[in-house]
DNA sequence: TGCTTAATAGTACGAGCGTTCGATTAATTC
DNA sequence: GAATTAATCGAACGCTCGTACTATTAAGCA
């Protein structure tokens, strides 16, 4: 591996780490000239624009996400079991995340009005993780895990809204107790919806 | 009134309306005196700083909010139906608010770690708001209108994460329908936590 | 080791930011 | 209408930003 690739990709992990607590419009370049102990042009060379770097930084995002919450998750049977695994790998990271931040919700309200390459980008990864979601919860229907007449998309939304929560009220609030309420309310969610008893 | 409350005033509501749209960061003096023809010295000298400016901003949407959401839903009757109402009135606001943006949801996204008088500002407000979501719940339950093992808060964690879902789905990423999953949302959680049947 | 190419540094530019200050115009009061 | 105070402007300051250029140093390879 050359050096140069080396370095873009120290780089990318700092500003991984920097955008997870101000949020990709927060990243500057300077900030991260000062955090390599490098110069601004010496950082800005390994990415042709500011924008191509968030980008960068949200494609890093996206693979670490994919590592730590959606491939773990496939390895449970299909149906209801692999959604409650999805959850609580969810609930996990952003767990871990709340001293630094998601960036898929943080994003979510710094580009829902602003458009370009960022906001694509950014919609496109959360399209692909609530249709895994989707997925997940219309195989658990099918399977007959769930009612047979619960409608997948107002799960997905529930769940999302569940974990919106539990960022704003650890992260923002800082209100301790709010894991439990996400799990007690997917778990609600789940009895809820479950199969008409016969 | 004299000449300067009123452009003062005026000020405010251009600022509002900026910041709900790309957020109290992304407030600029230089940009409101565009908006309103002005020099930047002249919008500047109505406030002794931009911080200031932004504190009045939010003070302006909590009020809006109160006029909005808090009071009408205040003359419901106790219990169930006020926080029926509470949510009714807030997902309405949120409604027309996807144009523009809830400075409650996105400032928390800015705010969560950042410090200072604006962070102090908006956590004050969003717990003022959540207090009388669970003082709502509390009564609904003292009264029975929700099953008396209910943890209030538990009731607020979920109303509060079907608004976020509705903001993030409806906002960001411009999905239709998700108004009927607010409310839908809603309907199950009231049901799911209604009072046991003699 | 020497040559070629890659990687980094340094400097500069124009723009926008919040803020200060003195001048100027407009509104209010007598 | 004159005197006084309030409101606004204009220019400037120091800062940070992204980016463009050229020079310099380090790495990779023959």
């Amino acid at each position: 591996m050359r050096k140069g690739e080396l370095t873009r990709a120290a780089i990318l992990d700092v500003a991984l780490d920097a955008a997870s607590r101000d949020g990709i419009e927060g990243l500057t370049i300077g900030l991260l000239a000062d955090k390599m102990n490098m110069s601004k042009s010496g950082v800005f060379a390994h990415f042709g624009s500011r924008e191509d770097l968030q980008i960068e930084v949200l494609k890093l995002y996206h693979h670490h996400f994919e590592q730590e919450v959606f491939y773990p998750s496939m390895k449970e049977e299909r149906g209801l079991p692999r959604l409650q695994s999805m959850f609580a790998f969810w609930v996990k990271r952003v767990t871990v995340e709340i001293a630094s931040g998601c960036i898929y919700i943080s994003g979510a309200a710094e580009y829902d009005d602003r458009q370009g390459p960022i906001r694509e980008e950014l919609v496109g990864m959360v399209h692909a993780w609530q249709g895994a979601l989707r997925r997940a919860a219309t195989q658990a229907i099918a399977l007959g895990h769930l009612h047979a007449d619960v409608d997948p998309e107002q799960i997905v939304y529930e769940m999302y809204g569940l974990i919106l929560a539990l960022h704003h009220d650890a992260r923002f609030l800082r209100k301790p107790g709010s894991v439990g309420r996400a799990e007690i309310g997917f778990e609600r969610m789940i009895e809820c919806y479950a199969p008409a008893r016969i």
